[in-house]
DNA sequence: GATCCACCGGAATATAGGGGCG
DNA sequence: CGCCCCTATATTCCGGTGGATC
């Protein structure tokens, strides 16, 4: 590690003359757009055919589009998005494509804030430019919606609103959103909206107003998974542009596939497979990326992932998950949320933080049951009561390190947390 | 069977903090 | 500044309930 540390760019040169794994890792990574959808051509088709209206200046039928993870929705709607721009700016209409990915964007507000604002960066002229925009918050909403319409009827065309995790709207906020989305063109002179609509979702439906669900979905495309040996050519037609040629040993690829297929056939995750595989192989000066350090990866992706996603918990989250370890420590595989909140009033007054009710304790151990840091269920113990039992399934010893780092839960503090008193207190 | 525990989880409401506008 | 709007977090209230025990 430290043999050349007495020449000049010694600390980097290994990294600077290794390449015998990488020829281009971005190409790995999940924001990188391939020119070729391997087994997407009917959808691609399809949805094609249903914006072509756009280019003679018609409105397109709004599309619902389902399917899980990393089976390339998004990837393939912005492809055919930017084609139709391409095309549209040929022929003079003015076709115009936004996308929203609704998980970060989820309130009303935001939606109709964030299209307006789209629009702005995409019309150039300064008079445009010039307008006031949208602030981020402070308006009410309904200001926003004509600001909103005032930009398309300004421009005119036919506009293309991509709510990506549109399930994630709903959930959160509800169909209105969507139903206003919907009724726009009715208010609209010169200017033509057209909706798709992404969802991970196969039952979100059930949460929408019928009108919503029957303009919404007018047209409905589904990306089925991709299978073991789709998920071999993706793989393949990437790892030619990103590896080294030989630096593969030959079961990588079908392994990393087999692996994702596993996971519902997720085409992203397949991807961090290889990519990491071949990271890990790098570092340990491999010449070869093989079969080992695939199943390192997956050993490495999932821990990594659990690391920041702990590590950015908000500090009330940390000290339930906490004192979900201290009832672990305590020889408890399993307890419920009655527990947790007697353990976590005691912890809460040491790391002196305002204790929260039992009620947003539920709500804050069901978040980490999304998350997937523990499992939950509810389970009925007859006369007892019914209750939310929950486990951990992951490494505690993890969870316990990453949690120690926060200033509020260090050590000294926490050796404050009386265990034999809390025991007793279950007996 | 009927009962009834100990909590679940929806809804309404409160509080604090971001901001715009006149 | 006061007034309004939006959001996130949290509290209060409460109807609802699965199934072991009576």
């Amino acid at each position: 590690m430290s043999e050349n540390d007495d020449q000049p760019l010694g600390l980097f040169q290994k990294f600077l003359s290794n390449n015998r794994i990488f020829k281009n890792r971005e190409v790995l990574r999940h924001s990188y757009r391939p020119q070729i959808l391997p087994h997407r051509r009917p959808q691609i088709d399809a949805i094609a055919s249903i914006l072509a209206p756009a280019i003679k200046d018609e409105t397109p039928s709004n599309i619902l589009i389902y399917g899980k993870t990393g089976t390339g929705k998004t990837a393939c709607v912005r492809y055919v998005g930017s084609e139709l721009e391409k095309v549209g700016a040929g022929v003079g209409t003015g076709c115009r494509v936004v996308h929203l990915n609704c998980e970060v964007i989820d309130t009303q507000y935001r939606v109709l804030a964030q299209i307006a604002k789209s629009l702005e960066d995409l019309d150039a002229t300064p008079s445009d430019r010039a307008r006031a925009h949208i602030p981020m918050t402070g308006w009410p909403t309904d200001q926003v919606y004509t600001e909103l319409k005032n930009q398309l009827e300004a421009t005119g065309g036919v506009l293309v609103i991509v709510l990506d995790e549109i399930d994630k709207l709903v959930k959160k906020s509800g169909d209105e959103t969507l139903y206003n989305l919907t009724r726009i063109n009715a208010d609209l002179q010169g200017a033509k909206v057209s909706i798709i609509g992404i969802s991970n979702d196969l039952r979100f439906t059930d949460f929408l107003d019928p009108r919503v669900l029957s303009s919404l979905s007018e047209e409905e495309i589904v990306f089925p998974p991709y299978n073991a040996p789709q998920l071999c050519d993706i793989l393949a037609q990437r790892a030619e542009m990103a590896f080294v040629e030989g630096s593969l040993e030959e079961g990588v690829i079908p392994l990393c596939a087999a692996f994702a297929a596993q996971e519902h056939g997720d085409a992203r995750r397949a991807l961090d497979l290889l990519r990491v595989s071949g990271e890990l192989a790098d570092r340990e000066n491999a010449e070869q990326a093989k079969e080992k350090h695939v199943r390192m990866a997956l050993d490495k992706i999932e821990t990594d992932s659990m690391i920041e996603c702990i590590s950015t918990l908000p500090t009330q989250s940390k000290v339930v998950l906490y004192s979900m370890l201290l009832l672990e420590e305590m020889d408890k595989k399993i307890f419920t949320s009655g527990e947790v909140t007697r353990v976590y009033r005691e912890v809460s007054r040491i790391v002196n933080i305002d204790p929260l009710t039992h009620r947003r304790i539920t709500d804050l151990i069901s978040e980490l049951n999304m998350l997937g840091v523990i499992n939950t269920r509810v389970v009925s113990k007859g006369r007892y009561g019914r209750t939310k039992e929950m486990w951990f399934d992951s490494n505690t010893k993890k969870i316990q390190e990453v949690l120690a780092k926060d200033p509020r839960l260090s050590e000294e503090r926490l050796a404050q947390v009386d265990l034999n008193r809390l025991k007793a207190s279950f007996r």
